[in-house]
Formats: structure tokens, sequence, C-alpha cells
DNA sequence: AACATGATAAACT
DNA sequence: GTTTATCATGTTC
């Protein structure tokens, strides 16, 4: 067995988020919410580079209420609202002021199976349970009461179990659901495990 | 008005 | 099985 590791602080300050994001593939998220536990191994990222990004909420170094987390120092989530019914869970990276984040979008189910189906409400296992960014943090029970948490616990945390992944078996493409951020939509800012079944679909 | 999505249903192959 | 269209939903700006 390979030892397991908390991510601590140092790990997410760094401003490279591109390297983050493929880094975080294999990582394990753990969340323990009202003293129920669950994890996966994360499969699937994309990033969000802050000020230049057209995608990103924090384009041209936007402030508002909302975008506010991004800016707190990395090893902190970003959770918020999407289409009214989705919280979306991004990790905060980069030091104070700078507004990177990369947006967890899908993981392998590892512990907690039945509560995860449960909160999905789905009978049987299904590859949807943790798949897309929506339906990984209703599995997770990540809602944004989470916005601005440490990602040192008690609520939520990620490890490092030793699992490696080489170039080969990642795969970059552009991100979904950015259309409206043009040709910066095209970037390949999205991460997945290539041979992985735990991933969204296109 | 727009939005970093997902479930569902209907009409395909 | 797959693709396509439709829509639910509420916060932000």
């Amino acid at each position: 067995m390979s030892k397991v590791k908390r991510l601590d602080k140092n790990y997410f300050l760094t401003e490279d988020v591109l390297y983050l994001a493929k880094d975080l593939l294999g990582k394990v998220l753990v969340t323990s919410i009202e003293g129920q536990r669950t994890a996966v191994m994360i499969t699937e990222t994309e990033a969000y580079k802050g000020p230049v990004d057209r995608a990103s909420h924090a384009f041209g170094g936007r402030r508002t209420r909302r975008t506010e987390t991004m800016y707190l120092p990395g090893g902190c989530a970003y959770v918020y609202l999407c289409y009214g019914m989705h919280h979306l869970f991004n990790v905060v990276s980069a030091p104070a002021g700078v507004p990177h984040a990369v947006l967890i979008r899908a993981g392998k189910p590892l512990e907690g199976v039945p509560l995860m189906m449960d909160r999905r409400k789905m009978d049987k296992m299904e590859k949807r349970l943790t798949a897309g960014p929506g339906s990984l943090s209703r599995a997770l029970g990540i809602s944004t009461a989470l916005d601005g948490e440490q990602l040192e616990g008690p609520k939520i945390w990620m490890e490092d179990r030793g699992i490696q992944f080489q170039e080969n078996e990642i795969t970059a493409g552009p991100r979904i659901g950015v259309d409206y951020a043009g040709e910066h939509a095209l970037w390949p800012y999205r991460f997945y495990l290539k041979s992985s079944q735990w991933v969204s679909k296109r």
C-alpha cells in the first residue's frame, strides 16, 4: 500500500494552474458532511486562469461578491450555483490576489457509494453517479455552504494516495460549456484520464 | 439576460 | 445505443 498524505496549503499556492489541474488527476477528494464520509478519485478537471481567461468569472480582474472567494489564498473551495440548481466545486489556487482555480468535473467513486447514490436519488449504480461537475458535487454533498471552506478539513480535504499517471494517460482538450468565451474556449485547459470510465461525456 | 449543467423524451441508427 | 431538443431553476450583474 502506498502512503496516504493529506495535501496541505503549500500544494495549492502555485500560480501554475495548468500544472495543478493536471496533477490533481488521481488525487482523492474526501468530504465528511454531518459525519458522513464520501470519497472519489479525481478523473477530470478544468483550469481557469483568472485575469487573462475570458472563460473565468474573474476575467480582467473582475471582483464581485461571488468571485471574491477566488482571490483568497490557494487551498480553499470556490463553490457557486450554476443554472440555478448545480453547485460547482473549484479548488482555489495561487497566492492571495491571484484568482486562479481548478474546476473538478468528475471522479471515480471510492467510499460511501450508498450515500452518494442516495443523494443522487439513484437506485442502481450508474456511471453518471459522479460524472459532471454538478453531479459530482451532489454525490459528495458539496453545496455553496462550503464556499471559502479550507481544504484541510474537517469537512472537505484532498489526499495523495500515491496514484500517478504518465503524460500519455492524460488527454487535454477544450473546456465544456464555455462557448461564450470565444477563442479562449478552445484553449486545451480540460484534462481527463484517457482510459477512465468515470469522466463526463462530451 | 445570461449562466463553467443535467434529466428526460422523442426520434433516430 | 445514440443524438437532439427542451426545460428546470435561482443568483448574479
